[in-house]
DNA sequence: ATCTCCCGCCATATG
DNA sequence: CATATGGCGGGAGAT
């Protein structure tokens, strides 16, 4: 009723059919009175006459190639549609995809530089765009608020705005790191997808306690908007109480992006972490729904700045969409001084904008400020998020395992490290254009990425006996599985963040895939594990990485670096664990300290871990981070399995068989994940062989966290099938499930081998090369996020060593249920 | 059917 | 008060 119908106008004036002129509806908005008419007849109509050219004709020539009729109505409709379009003859492409609002951005965007010179400040007029490019004002709105949200305009009055490009693009994104983190942007994260898969929608106390404690148990409405220094909104125009609320999702959306793991962020939980934030209680729909295509809106802008591109996640529910962020990797600010953030709800400083350029070099490079952070609502939730991972940690009935702070400083930092990076950033910088980012991207790729490329001097390392210790850093530990028969190691990286799933390959036998769910129980789990992401739409990526692409799977050397350590597996995101970490920091406010805990999924050299997890892989530190110095590396998988060079591409083959194993680590264990055991290369055969003891494994399962004290593994082979669950409260489910998921595992057995699920399932990385190339090629989106070992070609993965480290892990407990187990191989 | 998301009404903010 | 902003959600095009 509200809205006049405009289809009812439509209708009618197709069925009037050509009209020449369509000059009768200049106004034809709001013909209320003409309801229904003879709807269908009209509209079914012109669907068939459209529907019948095919979506490029039509857009292309469909004027002239149309049969006259079906271009009359075309007219026709175009006419109503612009009501004023004169001569309707001309393009006309009414294609809704030629409105869209990332077309319409993509105009806006081009009438301007990206790094305008300081000098000369560009200036927005609203009236002259919506004229010049031909679109309603509304529409200008969006896209200029979001631009805002990244301070790459900033309105000074009534229709005018000040274009500042990318200039402040890096200190913003830092900014909304930060603040993401500070968010538990993370923990929501989990929480939600956890529950997705828990109960689909069950309302009951127990998720609304979870969601309570994980978006901070007051709903202040929080409405924070982040400012920088010199792009604060002015006094004068939109500061006031509204709260901009586009410009807001925009920065939280962005947030996400930053903070989650692999930098993919699906619409659904976005949406509900979102909506989350104001008010978790009402869980409408319709306000999903809303929000979700505020989202939509919002992406749209970011994709035509290049920060995201649209990705879709696969899960065993079907796909869902997402988007990854292919924006610059942000640079782990270690302090910020200029990079403040300040919440639009305090008073607003007004500060004169600084020289963008100036700006960047001195957020980069630590003067070692104070945190600037102007304090809001987000601080104090963390504070209280803290206080409530606490509790639920030692109320946890697992006795999850505590992090042990000792154990966190026991890690040597190394600060010094850190030194070398901001001396690249500063570098990167400088050229501030577009080749700046480029130059980015290589710093970060070279390292890490190469990861199809093992090295021989890998191999050697892995040959070598591993010591099974937990790795020092509780977050990721490689787990070594000897393998029998082909002798071939694997170093199974275990993310205690979400993970929980590890994949095993054998080369040459069966191997057991269990599907996570299924053997946890947990029915959502393995959807996670399993969703794969596939980038086709890319669109128009720059043209830096094409070539790229064209590689094997295996090895793409990814041109952007913080994609490689994204492409891990979908599923996970960051872990509560980090945010404990986090927190823990921060309350003790050192910086870095000696927190220790990577980056969920990351992998990380063996031989390198130990420093390298320190400060700079700490949560914030991004992968980039890592990369440059190589040394340290993370690689965002989940699971990563070091094999034999020969092996190595049977990884990426589809025929190949992994075996997924679903670690479930304790929320807040960080451990993480426990060396098995090695085999050489060459240890053969036997499954028998008894390398890893038995007692040896349980010991750093138990250790490291990942299954409680009182269980034991059994050292076989059998192993490598054993999940274990982080969560504690679905380990209790999984027991009453898995017998008749069982079957199922059977089942997806079978798939696997065929091949193409390998994707699927966890990580999988090679730790050595594969000297052939096996099986050249594989859907890229699968191998991406397989192999994204970090660690450049210096890298070397020597396993030993850092695995044995960790001892400060020690809490953490395993759950695994023996009955997986035995499930597991048989 | 689902995913996208355009369109534009109308409440508010601004001047 | 007239406009400028921009929240919001219906409903239709794209797949």
């Amino acid at each position: 009723l509200k809205t006049p119908l405009k289809q009812a106008a439509t209708s009618q004036l197709v069925l009037t059919e050509r009209q020449p002129d369509c000059q009768p509806l200049t106004t034809p908005p709001k013909p209320k009175e003409t309801p229904p008419a003879d709807p269908w007849t009209p509209t079914s109509n012109l669907k068939m006459l459209i529907s019948a050219a095919s979506p490029e004709i039509r857009s292309r020539e469909q004027r002239k190639q149309l049969s006259d009729s079906s271009s009359d109505v075309l007219q026709t409709k175009h006419c109503l549609q612009e009501h004023i379009l004169g001569d309707e003859y001309e393009k006309s492409q009414p294609s809704r995809k030629e409105k869209s609002l990332g077309l319409l951005c993509h105009k806006f965007l081009a009438r301007y530089p990206d790094f305008p010179s300081p000098s000369q400040k560009s200036y927005i007029c609203l009236d002259e765009v919506t004229e010049e490019l031909h679109v309603e004002r509304r529409r200008i709105y969006d896209i200029v608020n979001v631009l805002e949200s990244l301070h790459m305009v900033s309105r000074l009055a009534r229709n005018r705005y000040v274009w500042h490009g990318r200039h402040n693009l890096p200190q913003t994104l830092q900014a909304l790191k930060k603040v993401g983190e500070e968010n538990k942007y993370i923990q929501q994260i989990q929480t939600i997808k956890r529950r997705e898969y828990e109960h689909e929608f069950d309302a009951d106390g127990e998720r609304n306690e979870e969601m309570a404690s994980s978006f901070g148990s007051s709903e202040q409405a929080e409405m924070s908007f982040v400012e920088l220094p010199g792009v604060e909104f002015r006094a004068a125009s939109v500061n006031g109480r509204k709260y901009k609320s586009l410009r807001v999702m925009s920065q939280k959306f962005v947030m996400l992006f930053l903070v989650s793991t692999p930098q993919i962020v699906s619409l659904e939980v976005a949406a509900k972490i979102l909506i989350g934030e104001d008010q978790l209680e009402d869980l409408d729909k319709s306000k999903f729904k809303t929000k979700i295509r505020r989202l939509y809106d919002i992406a749209n802008v970011l994709s035509s700045l290049k920060l995201i591109k649209k990705v879709h996640v696969t899960e065993e529910r079907g796909r869902k969409p997402a988007f990854k962020w292919t924006g610059p990797e942000v640079l782990p600010n270690t302090q910020d001084t200029k990079l403040e953030a300040t919440s639009t709800t305090c008073s607003p400083p007004i500060s004169e904008s600084i020289p963008s350029k100036e700006q960047c070099s001195k957020a980069l490079f630590p003067s070692k400020g104070k945190q600037n952070f102007t304090r809001h609502s987000s601080l104090i939730k963390l504070v209280k998020s803290i206080e409530n991972d606490r509790r639920k940690i030692q109320s946890a009935p697992t006795s999850p395992v505590k992090i042990s702070t000792s154990t966190c400083q026991s890690l040597p930092v190394f600060p010094n490290t850190i030194a070398q990076f901001p001396a690249i950033t500063k570098h990167q910088l400088e050229g501030q254009s577009k080749a700046a980012e480029e130059m980015q991207m290589k710093c970060a790729l070279s390292s890490p990425e190469a990861v199809p490329k093992p090295e021989p001097s890998q191999q050697a390392a892995l040959s070598q006996p591993l010591g099974v210790c937990p790795a020092s850093h509780s977050s990721v530990s490689p787990v070594i599985l000897p393998h029998p028969q082909s002798g071939v190691s694997y170093a199974i990286y275990l993310h205690p963040s979400q993970a929980h799933t590890v994949t095993t390959y054998s080369p040459g036998f069966m191997l057991q895939p269990l599907p996570c769910a299924n053997v946890t129980g947990i029915k959502g789990k393995n959807s996670k594990v399993l969703n794969k992401i596939s980038t086709e739409e890319g669109d128009t990526q720059r043209g830096t990485e094409e070539p790229t692409k064209s590689l094997a799977a295996e090895e793409r050397p990814d041109t952007k670096s913080e994609t490689s350590s994204q492409r891990c597996l979908k599923r996970s995101q960051a872990l509560p664990e980090n945010n404990l970490i986090k927190r823990r920091k921060s309350d003790e406010e050192s910086l870095d300290t000696s927190l220790t805990f990577f980056p969920s999924g990351y992998l990380i050299p063996l031989a390198h871990c130990t420093h390298g997890n320190k400060a700079e892989c700490s949560s914030k530190e991004k992968a980039g981070l890592c990369s440059l110095q190589h040394a340290a590396y993370s690689s965002p998988l989940t699971g990563v399995i070091p094999m034999p060079a020969s092996e190595l591409k049977a990884v990426n083959i589809p025929a190949f068989h992994i075996t997924p194993l679903n670690i479930m680590l304790s929320p807040n264990s960080i451990a993480a994940a426990p060396v098995l055991s090695n085999s050489c290369l060459n240890s053969g055969s036997a499954g028998s062989a008894p390398n890893p003891s038995s007692s040896a494994l349980n010991f750093m399962l138990q250790h490291i966290g990942l299954i409680p004290a009182g269980v034991q593994v059994p050292a076989n082979p059998v192993l490598q099938h054993v999940p274990v669950s982080s969560q504690s409260e679905n380990i209790s489910h999984s027991s009453g499930s898995t017998n008749v998921q069982e079957g199922k595992v059977s089942k997806n057995t079978l798939q696997l081998e065929r091949g193409g699920l390998s994707g699927k399932y966890g990580a999988v990385v090679p730790l050595q090369q594969p000297s052939a190339p096996k099986e050249p090629q594989e859907p890229q989106a699968v191998t991406e996020n397989f192999f994204r070992t970090p660690g450049g070609p210096n890298t070397e993965p020597s396993l030993s060593a850092n695995s044995a480290g960790t001892q400060g892990i020690s809490q953490g407990t395993l759950y695994i249920p023996q009955r997986k187990l035995e499930v597991s191989e048989d």
